[in-house]
DNA sequence: CAAAATATTGCAACAGGTTCTACTCCGGGT
DNA sequence: ACCCGGAGTAGAACCTGTTGCAATATTTTG
């Protein structure tokens, strides 16, 4: 029992493209068995983090999951982190994908925004540990590494994706600064959830709060 | 140069207490030579993150800056992250007090929050360094170490005391939903800083617009 | 003041993310 | 078919948060 450490924030920096390459095959595109040891990758993060959260993520295990070296893992996603956020933004696109077949029926811009939301929560409460794996991945993506920015800006480009599904007609006055505002509430509002500093069914009062606090119609 | 290690998320659960007490002597009041071994040691994660960030505060040079073995700074604090949340209360309330006596000026409601919150950011612009450790840490306080919760919910309090100084007046409708949701925002703010998300003057037109889309007045 | 209870110290040991090394393997160009 | 460089593999090694422990030092108690 007992014992474990922690989280990490890597230095890196310098360093690294020792020999070579070096960059992740993301760049061009994947042969065929790359993209198959990467789906592997992923779905084995995946596993680990729905039975046992952040920390049972265990790059060993990962590795050995998706029968790839440790190495061979460190080519394809650079850290912990931006492994677990690249199964983020699959999980975000699914979901997106989803709502958009199903659309808010809400009557006003508030209550769809809210809706849409709303969604995403409690998708996530339904899998608790992977989500709360998510938001402490994508809490503590390390700036400097390479590509853990543009990683980050991919989800939440999806979230917005989400959100201006809902807000369709004509478009409000500092529409992208509301946008911008509202995935920060939300990005807040899972992390409170997953720090415990919250508890699940605030979330949603909290989201249907900010939405029709900032969208007035 | 290069290599190093991550966060870490800690088990820890069960096991502890294996002896006698083991809880944190903040409990009771410290004596004299105790208070001074924490100022000590709070000071040294102070000076080591203002120069370097989270991650240049290791736990054995906070201990031998403070001049304490290594045990006894677990025993005070029972993560790195606490220790570097405690740090960050003392900060709050000492920027709260400087706050108090020297109130916004705004003619609205909604700018002197905004103005509140500006300076907090403000503040923290002028460490980045320290600044990034802080949010760090509070972002990856574990939910289920004994006192983490507590300690969030300090930061989160002496926030939400800076808002109230400037919401004098009679309250508004739904001032605690409101409260909440600010303090969401100004979270979500930094985090999105420190990942470099964004930029640092978008902290602040951030705030700006929470404050302002969120009190009519 | 002596005994008992607590706190500290110094250090070794662990754990898990990340890096490094020495090879082996595979696919395409000649 | 042969050769080359990049991609993979296995495993050791490194780093730093955290824990465990025996020996001391300090405080509390009676």
């Amino acid at each position: 029992m007992a014992g474990t450490t922690g989280r990490v924030a890597v230095r890196r920096a310098a360093a690294r493209n020792a020999s070579g390459n070096g960059r992740a095959p993301d760049e061009s595109a994947l042969t065929p068995k790359q993209s198959d040891r990467r789906r592997r990758v992923i779905q084995a993060a995946i596993s680990l983090a729905t039975k046992g959260g952040y920390d049972a993520v265990q790059m060993r295990d990962v590795a050995a999951g998706a029968r790839v070296a440790l190495g061979t893992l460190y080519r394809y996603f650079p850290s912990k982190d931006q492994l677990l956020v690249a199964a983020l933004n699959e999980w975000a696109e699914n979901l997106r994908d989803k709502q958009r077949s199903r659309p808010q029926k809400g009557a006003t811009k508030a209550d769809r925004v809210a809706g849409v939301l709303r969604g995403t929560v409690r998708a996530m409460e339904r899998q608790p540990k992977l989500s709360a794996a998510f938001v402490t991945a994508l809490g503590s993506l390390d700036a400097e590494e390479p590509g853990s920015i543009e990683r980050a800006a991919q989800v939440y480009q999806t979230m917005t994706e989400m959100i201006g599904q809902a807000m369709d007609g004509e478009s409000l006055p500092d529409q992208d600064q509301l946008m911008r505002v509202l995935g920060q509430v939300w990005f807040a509002v899972l992390t409170f959830w997953v720090r415990g500093w919250s508890q699940g069914i605030q979330m949603a009062d909290d989201l249907d709060a900010a939405a029709h606090l900032m969208i007035q119609d």
